[in-house]
DNA sequence: TTTAATTTGAGAATCATTCGCAAAAATAAG
DNA sequence: CTTATTTTTGCGAATGATTCTCAAATTAAA
């Protein structure tokens, strides 16, 4: 069993809930990716699978999985959330070329080191980073 | 005239584009207001101050104030994109709760500074930053 | 196998946002 | 002040992602 199934399955279990066949099914086309995703991605790849897991299922999966500290909520691009891993991933930022939607991952330990400092003087206990911002990339300038 | 209203119209003349009554209208309404605003907001700011702008003009118009570097897309909440003053305001980051929905304003200049260093070895144009976390506020934490 | 609890799929319902279009407003010209 | 041209508006319909409902299926326990 991998890793990332453990995790859920224990996770699932402490919240008296199941591992079932869809939430596998689901769980492995997460982790069949290595880029960021959405519930309409997960279920082209399930189809094309010969699977069958409704896209209703797929979207109880997704908090569930984020509750596990799977994966998380990544952004919003073309008004649909996309998801990327946590487990096996470090934390990155995130450019967003407005014009080509191309997405570009730059890692800083400081930023997070800095917003965590911000977060602890108010008392606030953070469960998910959203650090990045929105503009043009290197191609769409030129 | 106000300040804010001269850069939209400086703006909307560089696109051929018109100060109409009912963009003026959301203008005062978009400045009445000292926090994060919505579309919906806004409509209702404007009929208690029984004027009538459509919806439509309303969600027509943000994009202008965007562009007219007005205001900002802050953040998405409850399913519903909010908005925030640029002109006038620093930059800030947001600490969103995930369970009262409250948010704290926190300002970090070295934030910003990394990630426009970052975004520049990258070639990247920075538009909008967006940055902050969600979790539990103090308050809900006990 | 029986039972009780959880889960699933299918489609309907929601709801923010966008669109289409004919009527209204703004601006320029005469 | 007209007329002509362009832009804008409001209305309601359309879109599309996400959520909800509920009966049937699955799971795990007894
Ligand atoms: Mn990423
Ligand atoms: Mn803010
Ligand atoms: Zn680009
Ligand atoms: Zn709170």
């Amino acid at each position: 069993m991998k890793k990332e199934e453990a995790i859920f399955r224990d996770f699932l279990k402490t919240k008296g809930l199941k591992l079932t066949k869809p939430r596998r099914i689901i769980l492995n086309a997460v982790f069949s990716t290595h880029e960021h995703f959405n519930v309409d991605a997960l279920y082209d790849i399930i189809r094309k699978r010969h699977k069958n897991v409704s896209r209703a299922t797929i979207y109880r999966t997704m908090p569930l999985m984020i509750e596990a500290g799977l994966i998380k909520q990544a952004l919003r691009c073309q008004a649909k959330d996309h998801y990327e891993h946590i487990f096996g991933h470090k934390s990155h930022l995130h450019f967003i070329c407005d014009k080509c939607g191309k997405i570009v991952e730059k890692e800083s330990k400081q930023v997070e080191k800095i917003i965590k400092d911000l977060a602890e003087t108010e008392g606030f206990e953070i469960r998910e980073f959203n650090v990045g911002a929105k503009g043009l990339c290197a191609d769409c300038r030129s």
